[in-house]
DNA sequence: AAATTATATGAACAGATGTTCATGTATCAA
DNA sequence: TTGATACATGAACATCTGTTCATATAATTT
């Protein structure tokens, strides 16, 4: 078999690895894969870092195809937007 | 449970991705899951890229604990060092 | 000994990433 | 209508990453 053929499949595992291989962005994935979906604020106490930081790695994530966001009033709830995104998760868990 | 217990984990496993996030080292570790080990020009032909390119992926993923580096004559022969980074493979390339 | 082969290394550089700060916008409450 | 709250955005910057090129080193062959 061809390593070409692997080709898509390998850009798009390594796009997708890029989105997560960082500390803050893997404890949003964390909170998200708990909770459904949880406001700006809540991530930003659960993290405890500055809003602007979360809001553009969750900006980023989104475009990126990882995360969702659904507008409400004044909050904005964010969700993980593929299933297949916990699963990875968990074996990056188990196995890191 | 509070998420900073898991702050040391989450860690490792940032750094453990940030080593794999990357279009040339998922193909060397797709390579090396599939022989065991394979010489600096071996992986040279694989891949299709340029030697010194590769190199610095080697030397780094070794230096990550990534993989174990044989010599032995003239080559060198690689291999992927700890079991778990084949799992975490499979199931990368299953759910991206 | 000289040439060839296999691999590593270092400099240089473009582009990506992570972070902070200041500020913008929309919604809600007083 | 003013102020507070929730969130996004953009500039600026340092650091990291990926890549190429040139060159070094070590083992092997001639």
């Amino acid at each position: 078999m061809n390593v070409l053929s692997h080709r898509e499949q390998l850009e798009k595992a390594a796009y997708t690895l890029k989105a997560l291989a960082n500390e803050t962005r893997l404890c949003i994935v964390i909170q998200l894969s708990k909770h459904d979906e949880k406001t700006v604020t809540e991530l930003v106490n659960d993290l405890n870092c500055e809003q602007s930081l979360l809001s553009h790695h969750l900006t980023d994530m989104r475009a990126k195809g990882i995360l969702n966001c659904r507008k409400s009033g004044k909050n904005c709830y964010y969700s993980i937007k593929d299933e297949r995104v916990i699963q990875l998760l968990e074996c990056i868990l188990k196995q890191c």
